[in-house]
RNA sequence: GCGAGAGUGGCGGAAUUGGUAGACGCGCUAGAUUUAGGUUCUAGUGUCUUGCGGCGUGAGAGUUCGAGUCUCUCCUCUCGCACCA
């Protein structure tokens, strides 16, 4: 009697065993190696959506994988709790944002408990609760006391309808997204953290991140974006008191190329001049008008305006117009730059549209000419350039500022792209910043943590509460007594996820931020998220690192040792336009396609007939109406199907199509596997699954049962290097390979070796799924297992015996082109394979009337014939 | 604009890292079984010729006996750009 594949019932099961024996509870040992494996832990939004899913079954595959090596595997999950779509939820639903994140959390945790994964829960934490933040706020105070952390103005995105601080996010072609008012850059004061004092160490300690993508790592480098140059002085002296202009270059070997100097719209010279030069304050109203966002500044038209001051060109002695431009940022060097038109590409332009001199000082090496209309930004020899004609652009620059030392008009300086950490928000739900300020203003760090948010709160929509709530702000000064307030910004929420890794190490720690255990566990050793992480995530953990470390409260340089960064998740996308000329997107669950012949796509129709557009394949979002629902396929299908899927479709870090066909072909396959063990369940149930205890006594069995071995052990030896370059799709396929050969095996042929080859084969089969689809290899093994065993104390190795072959196959080539195939001795020389791929007669064929120059042999693969 | 990736059948992808392009799966075609459905099984499926063979990894060049893989130029798409997380 068939029994039929039931995955609900299998995994509510096994889930419930799980449970019971505390599987995947997480002890120090110090006997046993330690993996530590970590997925970004998500945002409770309300559910979980298809990036989740797959973001965590790659964290919960190499978290299998590395406990079946017998690692003690840490698996931790919890939650990224404050921020924006709490308080817009609050809002829209008059909740208070605390309740709301509260549900969404049960809802989810319920949803990652139904796939499965391997976390222990015991470690779970929120970042709004007390317990969690409190310790971050002690954090700052400590890196305040250490001179890390500073006050100064900074811009932000000001809706001057609203009246409120705008995210980017929430600035849509320049304009507020609720008002619809033109946003306005305004300057308030802000707590920083001096991440640049760190850039040098973050830098170079990229070197030494091995395991993680290089193109993480060139990101972050160009974040970082250190570049050394010099700092050149241009004399103002047509302005009653203005300082000189100190402006700062990757290119002094160009100086003598300096036809303008641009500042910046906020550089205090700017803002002298406009002073009384009302054109110039208009200008600088109007650069104003616009988002903080680097993109938006970097797209727009590049516009200028001259002061209508000179500055005197430190080398030369000649004077060079000074223009106050858009494109120069006040956060970036010293808010001016020298322009070199004939050198620099937007200076070029610059000078083009506005009629400033173009003079070139850098030559060609070779003596030709410069391309015409543009800049020449290559190295080359200098004219043009008085005493330094003739120098060479790289000891140029060394002869220039050396020059300019020695005068007082400059030095070698190294620039930073890299700003400061501009941590405070002017928002309600987040972490409060622990600063008092006295009643002269000044500010002192708070000793009271945790400094609580208060949850009872009304979200009117219009700023945060806790900003006119005197419960929270009247407090006493912590050494005076005195009567202070509190500070009402909260932290930026890359605050909470700088340092939740190390937290799990010791979550339930109520008397510091970090004991022992996170120098036990630290690092990570695997660490699994989204590519759009690859800078400011990842560069502020790595930074809160090295401060925890500076603090004394870790050992470890780095947070992660080895980096994953998963691909997104996309779906078709079918719209319409509907009367008012927008599109219509309607969900791919709602579309039924009409295929060819071939089976290429005809047409797109909904269900009453009426047809679609095809919109091409994007990123699941609610605006193309693409997402798929996690829990309805858990529901249709259960949790491994959907985990077999997320794997099988595919590698980690490329972006994975949904597609709803292929994951019923995902669910067909374990069927298919549970079938195939439903078939043999007598002789499973009598052999037991396990290996070949003695291999040397196959050598002389049928050739079938040789042959199956042979699948099974090259799968095998593909699975476990597979598994290892962390490229699960072909893991997933070896799998159903096996399961193919399995299937089609002659189990007569193989007389007394069947039963024992049989459980190797399905032995091998429920190993390397285990890690991809616990729950039906956990019944399996429960099942057909042997019992002295658990699923998880050994893992596959290969039996090389299995696959020694007395014959392999050579490809013949003529002139690169596949000519013949060969089956050879596998003890053949290389001669004789030569003079037998000469005499194919196919080869002969294109070998007529040909002399051979070359012939190539590479063992066990092909030779090639080189005639002419 | 700047920085980083990716382009292989109708589709998702594979290719032991310079050596048979298309594993595995989806879709499609034909057949069988069941017999109404999105069941299961078998065979086929890059393309043009349907004989041998020619062509084929976004486009164009180059290196090599040999290139999806290495080099250069170009095109298209995706991600990030400091207050979304």
């Amino acid at each position: 009697m068939q029994q039929d594949y039931d995955p609900q019932q299998i995994e509510t099961q096994v889930q419930q065993q799980w449970q019971d024996t505390e599987a995947f509870k997480a002890v120090e040992d110090s006997e046993k190696e330690k993996f530590y494996c970590l997925e970004m832990f998500p945002y409770p939004s309300g559910k979980l959506h298809m990036g989740h899913v797959r973001n965590y079954t790659i964290g919960d595959v190499i978290s299998r994988y590395q406990r079946m090596l017998g690692k003690n595997v840490l698996h931790p999950m919890g939650w990224d709790a404050f921020g924006l779509p709490a308080e817009n939820a609050a809002i829209e639903n008059k909740t208070a944002p605390a309740a709301w994140t509260e549900q969404n959390i049960e809802n989810m945790r319920g949803q990652l408990k139904r796939l499965g994964f391997s976390y222990d829960w015991d470690r779970e934490f929120a970042t709004c609760e007390p317990d969690y933040y409190r310790w971050e706020q002690w954090f700052f105070t400590q890196l305040y006391e250490r001179g890390l952390v500073y006050k100064k103005e900074a811009e932000v995105n000001w809706d001057p309808v609203d009246q409120t601080v705008l995210a980017n996010e929430q600035v849509v072609d320049g304009r507020g997204w609720r008002s619809g008012a033109l946003v306005e850059k305004k300057k308030i004061p802000q707590w920083f953290i001096k991440i640049t004092a760190y850039a040098e160490e973050l830098l170079a300690s990229l070197d030494d991140l091995e395991g993680w993508p290089d193109s993480v790592k060139t990101m972050q480098r160009n974040w970082i974006g250190k570049s050394v140059g010099a700092e050149v002085v241009f004399k103002v002296d047509q302005v009653a008191g203005a300082e000189d202009l100190r402006v700062f270059t990757t290119r002094p070997d160009t100086i003598m190329g300096v036809t303008y100097l641009a500042v910046a719209a906020d550089h205090p010279l700017a803002v002298a001049v406009a002073e009384d030069n009302p054109a110039l304050a208009d200008f600088r109203q109007q650069c104003q008008q616009t988002s903080t966002a680097e993109a938006d500044l970097e797209t727009m038209e590049k516009l200028g305006m001259p002061l209508g001051i000179n500055a005197v060109h430190p080398v030369s002695g000649e004077e060079v117009p000074v223009w106050c431009a858009n494109f120069v940022l006040m956060t970036y060097g010293t808010g001016a730059v020298m322009a070199v038109p004939a050198h620099d590409q937007r200076d070029y332009e610059f000078a083009s549209k506005y009629e400033i001199a173009i003079k070139p000082v850098i030559f060609p090496e070779d003596g030709s000419d410069a391309p015409a209309g543009e800049a020449y930004t290559e190295y080359g020899v200098l004219g043009n350039s008085g005493e330094f004609d003739g120098l060479e652009s790289e000891a140029a620059k060394e002869v220039i500022t050396n020059w300019l030392a020695e005068r007082g008009l400059g030095e070698e300086q190294v620039n930073y792209r890299l700003r400061d950490w501009g941590v405070s928000r002017q928002r309600y739900w987040g972490c409060p910043i622990p600063m008092i300020y006295d009643e002269a203003g000044e500010a002192v760090p708070a000793t009271d943590f945790p400094v609580e948010l208060p949850t009872d709160v009304v979200m009117d929509g219009v700023g945060s509460p806790i900003k006119k709530m005197a419960s929270f702000i009247d407090t006493l000064h912590p050494q005076t007594q005195q009567p202070a307030q509190r500070e009402t910004d909260t932290f930026d929420t890359f605050f909470e996820s700088s340092w939740y890794y190390a937290r799990y190490c010791c979550p339930d720690l109520d008397t510091a931020m970090l004991d022992q255990r996170a120098n036990h566990w630290l690092p990570v050793d695997q660490y699994i998220g989204g590519i759009e992480h690859a800078v400011m995530h990842l560069l502020y953990a790595r930074f809160f690192h090295k401060l925890m470390r500076d603090v004394g409260l870790l050992d470890s340089n780095e947070p992660f040792t080895n980096l994953l960064t998963q691909g997104m998740v996309t779906a078709e996308t079918y719209y319409r336009f509907n009367e008012s000329g927008k599109r219509e997107f309607f969900n791919p669950a709602e579309v039924e396609l009409e295929h060819d012949d071939k089976g290429g796509v005809l047409a797109a129709r909904l269900a009453d007939g009426s047809s679609v557009e095809i919109g091409g394949v994007e990123k699941m979002s609610k605006s193309k109406n693409n997402g798929v629902d996690p829990q309805s396929m858990i529901d249709l299908y259960g949790a491994d199907t959907v985990r077999l899927f997320t794997m099988f479709a595919a590698p980690p870090d490329q972006s994975l199509e949904w597609n709803d066909d292929a994951i019923a072909g995902a669910s067909r396959f374990l069927r298919r596997l549970w079938n195939l063990f439903e078939q043999h369940k007598e002789t499973l149930a009598e052999v037991r699954l396990a290996p070949i205890a003695d291999p040397t006594a196959m050598q002389n069995v049928a050739r079938e049962a040789k042959a199956l071995r042979l699948v099974t052990h090259t799968i095998t030896q593909r699975a476990l290097r597979d598994y290892e370059r962390k490229q699960f799709n072909t893991v997933v396929a070896a799998a159903m390979e096996l399961t193919n050969a399995v299937e089609k095996a002659d189990w007569n042929a193989m007389g007394d070796a069947a039963s024992a080859v049989l459980s190797e084969a399905c032995y091998t089969l429920v190993k390397i799924l285990t890690p991809v689809t616990p729950h039906l290899c956990e019944y399996l093994w429960q099942h057909y297992g042997t019992q002295e065993r658990g699923l998880n104390d050994a893992w596959l190795s290969v039996d090389e015996s299995a696959l020694e072959k007395d014959e392999v196959t050579y490809v013949v080539q003529v002139n690169g082109k596949l000519r013949a195939k060969l089956l050879v001795a596998a003890s053949a020389e290389k001669a004789e394979i030569e003079a037998m791929a000469q005499a194919d007669s196919n080869v002969q064929r294109f070998l007529n009337g040909l002399t051979i120059r070359k012939v190539i042999v590479v063992p066990n693969k092909l030779v090639n014939i080189v005639a002419n």
